[in-house]
DNA sequence: GCGCAAATGTTATGTTATATCATGGAGGAC
DNA sequence: GTCCTCCATGATATAACATAACATTTGCGC
């Protein structure tokens, strides 16, 4: 394991310590295959890796581990890859923008949290040539927030 | 058919024959489903609005239809709900950032072709209050950038 | 120990998307 | 007009992604 994989799992193993949350070992391992491979990995291939080390692999195995981890701010889902990463900026509050490369997919995230920061902003300070930008807010309407 | 619809319909049309492209009976009402119900919908509820018109209803009937839509720019995929909304902007060369609300599923599709745009300024001159935003951009990372 | 709540085990199913091969239909070359 | 090619569509099957529902176990306060 890699001097970073091992001080982002501790980060999370302080953090689920200090706010009463249950780093469980299957928890701890997804988190551990995410940081390791540095890459965006499906809930299957999570699954497999699982597998190969001794837990069960029955879907719910992986998905729940990563709703815990992505509730908890430690990893993040891909939504145009239908994918996870482990989180680089973990324990922090923030606001992610991914820079996910199509020729070697490799994913970089980026801090967003300033709102002032553009997505050609980012990209440039991180190097990446974007191709296509998916920006999606969710939220509240301008009418349905008026209404609460 | 609202006259927004007929609308965009016509041009759609307009762009396809400049383009030598085939605007069929069944992409011309997958984009006319798309744009009168005015808000995101899955593949699955458009095969059943197709059958309900006469269309086949197989899985890649709407695939096919809604791949050439996107392709060409008439319709955008929203990657957090895995389904389609019409362009509101169509036949111009664009970067959409969508707004959808959790309450009424109501989706807008803001420009932000300008660089300089972020996200919170594009939220706020909509009216709408980001709760979550998500950010991908694909394209080429800086090492595989500088190798081609 | 007992009771509760949260996590995990297990089975089944729902939802989204694509692969593959067959068929049809418009338009150009001859 | 006939043949040919290209692309769209028809049709079947299956892959890939995700969750529902209920049983069982585990950790913890009492
Ligand atoms: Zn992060
Ligand atoms: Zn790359
Ligand atoms: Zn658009
Ligand atoms: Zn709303």
């Amino acid at each position: 394991m890699g001097i970073a994989v091992g001080k982002s799992i501790k980060e999370a193993e302080k953090f689920c310590k200090e706010n009463d949350l249950k780093f469980t070992p299957v928890r701890r391992k997804v988190l551990e295959i995410l940081l390791q491979k540095n890459k965006a990995l499906g809930a299957y291939e999570i699954l497999d890796l699982l597998r190969e080390a001794g837990f069960k692999n029955q879907p719910p195995v992986a998905y729940r581990a990563l709703d815990f981890l992505v509730k908890n701010g430690f990893a993040h889902k891909i939504e145009q890859l239908n994918s996870f990463v482990g989180c680089m900026h973990p324990g922090k509050d923030h606001s992610p923008a991914f820079m996910i490369c199509r020729n070697c997919d490799f994913v970089s995230e980026e801090e967003a949290i300033n709102p002032n920061f553009s997505v050609s902003k980012i990209a440039s300070k991180a190097g990446f040539k974007v191709e296509k930008a998916v920006i999606e807010a969710r939220g509240l309407c301008h009418s349905c927030a008026s209404m609460a």
